[in-house]
Order: structure tokens, then C-alpha cells, then sequence
RNA sequence: CGGGGCGUAGCGCAGUCCGGUUAAGCGCGCUUGGUUUGGGACCAAGAGGUCCUCGGUUCAAAUCCGAGCGCCCCGACCA
């Protein structure tokens, strides 16, 4: 990607609102952009880290035996005055009327739509366990939407329901989804302590927290609940066992928030001058900076090595703008790409030069083994 | 919903207390031309405003009064 050819409205001064690190930072990089309270726009830079982030919630949950459907965010009020939901979450819910005044919701969270597609279609013992996931756009009218887009009113989730024919398999599902958590968390770049929770509206007999460290105190990146058979008894989902007895199944739910997690690594990786990504979540793995646009030599090395990169499959973006030097290293750092080739004056003696952002050390080399040598590191921290 | 703060150019702000010629200002950003190019360059010229909205007071309102809307912070609440 060339910068010129991007979008990425970086801002030198934060807007007042903004009070948080990572809310001031994903504004000023360019991540986000806020239409109304809690209710925020992803930008491309930003909408690239959701992606990768996402992605690496899918490989993880994919990888654990779970399987991704996608249910719908318009749901019928009814579903939840089974459950008697409706009420407890209040005005929590966005709801409206619709022209046949039905009265409507959009989705909060999706035990009820999950179960009642497992009451229509699971029947028997042998169908079990299973775990379905979707990753999907919720809406809660929070009280206060806060610090940009860690409390927001529209936010990605990650939502996971387990379903067992008793205790002992919901046990098995739940430290299942436990431990697959540990690695997409982990996998992210962020550090995390697990603790017992209350389990709120969402209900169930047990849950615990992922809460991710940094200065914000951010009530949680991942939540997992044993729900039992709460839902199932009320819904009727029921399943007959290998003896032809009919029993209500036993569910677990297990939450991630997947654009919350964004502001978590942002609160955990920053320094004054910005950003600092995890190679795993960043937009970009390299930014080429070529320090003198109207300099021949730079200008065609540069091109050459934007060019080899992405034929080695390395996401990189070159900073092709007619900026001076100092403005591309400030959009770098606060941008926070893991590693800047900078080609300035020092072609001359056939060199380039490549900072980590992460420890600010420079390495000069020869131009033309800037591909293997970035191959190799990122190869190196990949592992 | 209780408490506090804010709303003036894209962003950050001054001006509001004490109404009038500071007849709407500053920094950054933006446009054009030129010179630059290793840490948010310099010179010159320029563009950009329902001063949140509506109503009231007044000869006169960004400024005073009333209502409303929006935004942020603390709290309660919550995944």
C-alpha cells in the first residue's frame, strides 16, 4: 500500500473528549473516528488491526473444535420474554416497533437466538457436545458510554455457546473455551489475569473474567460463563439421551470483545510518540520511509524494495508522501508499525536503515538485503 | 439517573465575568507559488465561521436571561 493512495487522517492534537491513552491514540493515528457517543466509525488503519484481531480469534476458536455460524442482530422481542430477558435487560436494548408493530431488538447478546436454533435442530445425545461461535456486531444502550471504544453502544463480540449433555461435558467445554482464550489473548500481545465474576444478566451458575492489564481499569476483554440449563429449561431445549430419556442441555456462553481488545494492546504498548503494535494485530508489518521524495536514487530504491516486500508476502506500506523527514517518523511512531526502513542519505554507501519501534534500535544495511533481512526477523518474532 | 465540566474555523484554544471598534482572534492543519527534506521545515499570498439551537432582554448579544440539544469526566450500573 502507498501512503499517498491510503487514508489516514493522523492528527497531532488529541480532541479534548478524548481522556484515555488508547482513545486519544486511535483517534490521532487515524483508527477511529466517533459519529456519536460510543458509536465510532473503523477507519481503514483501524478496521486492518479489527481484522487481524478477528482473524485471530477465528483461527483459535476454529482450532478448538468450534464452528463459526452468524446469527441475525434484528430480533423479535418475543424470543427474550421467554426467558424473561425482555425485562431484566431493560433499556439496555435498543428495541423499536416495527410497520406490523412488532415490537423488535437489536441484539445484545444471543442466547436466546442460539437456543432456540439448537432446540429446532439438536434432538439427540449424539449430536452432542457442541460449540457454535459468530463474531458480530452487538448493540447495548449503555448508561455511559466511555473511554472511545471500550465501552461503546455498537461493538464487535466474539460470542461462543457450548452445549453438553450434562455437568462433567460442560465442565470440559468451558475449560475448553478457557484455555483457547489464554491464546488468542495471548497471541494478541496482551497480558491478562483471569478472576471470579459476577454473571449479571447473562446468568449461570459460575463465570470468570479476562481483564486485560494497562492504566485503564477496563472491566474485561473476555468473559466465559457455565449457564447450565437456565436457558434450556426456559426455552425447552431439550435432548434424549442414549437411555431415551429426555433432558434439558447443559450451555456455556464465552464472550470476547473483539474491538475492545484494540484499546487493551493500545493501553499495554505505547510510548510518548505513539502506537507501538504487536507484529501479530499491527496494520502494517513495515513502513518504508524514503526520507527526500524528489531524490531520484531514494525515491526508485525505495519503490524497488516496497516492491520486493510485498512479493515475499510482507504487509508493508510505503510512505510515499512529499513530506519532510520528521513528519513521516512522527506518523511512524504514532501510527506504531513494528519496523521502519528509512532510506535517506546514507544510499550512498549502498545503505538503509531499519528501526524497531519497539526498542528504537537501528541497524544499517545493504539495500538490497533489506527483504531477507527483514524476513528473517519477522520470521524470528513470529515464532 | 445524581454530581461536575464543556459547546467559538477540520483540531487545540483565547475572547464571555464587566454587552459596543479587537466592527470574529491565535496556534496547528488546509490551498497556491517558491525554497527545503534525518524527528511534526521556512518565506509569501490566500481560503475557511448558523460563535450548538430556539426564544427573550436591549439602541446593540459570542457575551445577559430562559428552554432545549449535543459531548466529556466522576458515581451508580453493567459484558
Amino acid at each position: 500500500m502507498k501512503w499517498s493512495n491510503y487514508f489516514i487522517p493522523t492528527q497531532k492534537e488529541a480532541p479534548k473528549e478524548a481522556e484515555t491513552i488508547s482513545h486519544k491514540l486511535m483517534i490521532r493515528a487515524g483508527l477511529i473516528d466517533k459519529l456519536s457517543a460510543g458509536v465510532y466509525t473503523y477507519l481503514p488503519l483501524g478496521l486492518k488491526v479489527l481484522r487481524k484481531v478477528e482473524n485471530i480469534v477465528r483461527e483459535e476458536m476454529n482450532n478448538s473444535g468450534a464452528v463459526e455460524l452468524l446469527m441475525p442482530s434484528l430480533q423479535p422481542a418475543s424470543l427474550w420474554k421467554e426467558t424473561k430477558r425482555f425485562d431484566k435487560m431493560g433499556k439496555d436494548m435498543i428495541t423499536f416497533i416495527d410497520r406490523h408493530n412488532r415490537e423488535m431488538i437489536f441484539g445484545p447478546t444471543h442466547e436466546e437466538v442460539i437456543t432456540d436454533i439448537v432446540r429446532k435442530y439438536v434432538k439427540s445425545w449424539k449430536q452432542l457436545p457442541i460449540i457454535l461461535y459468530q463474531i458480530q456486531t452487538k448493540f447495548r444502550d449503555e448508561i455511559r458510554p466511555r473511554f472511545g471504544v471500550i465501552r461503546a453502544r455498537e461493538f464487535l463480540m466474539k460470542d461462543a455457546y457450548s452445549f453438553d449433555i450434562n455437568e462433567k461435558g460442560l465442565d470440559n467445554s468451558y475449560n475448553l473455551m478457557k484455555e483457547t482464550y489464554k491464546k488468542i489473548f495471548s497471541r494478541c500481545g496482551l497480558k491478562f489475569k483471569i478472576q471470579e465474576a459476577d454473571s449479571g444478566v447473562i446468568g449461570g451458575k459460575f463465570s470468570e473474567e479476562f481483564v486485560a492489564e494497562g492504566e485503564c481499569n477496563e472491566l474485561e476483554v473476555g468473559h466465559i460463563f457455565k449457564l447450565g440449563t437456565e436457558y434450556s429449561l426456559s426455552m425447552k431445549a431439550y435432548f434424549v439421551d442414549k437411555y431415551g430419556k429426555e433432558s434439558p442441555i447443559y450451555m456455556g456462553c464465552y464472550g470476547i470483545g473483539v474491538s475492545r481488545i484494540i484499546a487493551a494492546i493500545i493501553e499495554g504498548n505505547y510510548d510518548k510518540n505513539g502506537i507501538i503494535w504487536p507484529l501479530s494485530v499491527s496494520p502494517f508489518e513495515v513502513v518504508i520511509i524514503p526520507i527526500n521524495m524528489s531524490d531520484y536514487e531514494i525515491k526508485n530504491i525505495s519503490e524497488k524494495i516496497y516492491k520486493d516486500l510485498i512479493e515475499n508476502g510482507i504487509d508493508v506500506i510505503l510512505d510515499d508522501r512529499e513530506e519532510s523527514a520528521g513528519f513521516k517518523f512522527k506518523d511512524a511512531d504514532l501510527c506504531g508499525f513494528p519496523y521502519q526502513v528509512v532510506i535517506g542519505k546514507k544510499i550512498k554507501e549502498k545503505k538503509v536503515e531499519i528501526k524497531a519501534r519497539s526498542t528504537n534500535k537501528t541497524e544499517d544495511i545493504n539495500f538490497e538485503k533489506v527483504t531477507d533481512y527483514i524476513k528473517d526477523i519477522l520470521r524470528e518474532e513470529k515464532k
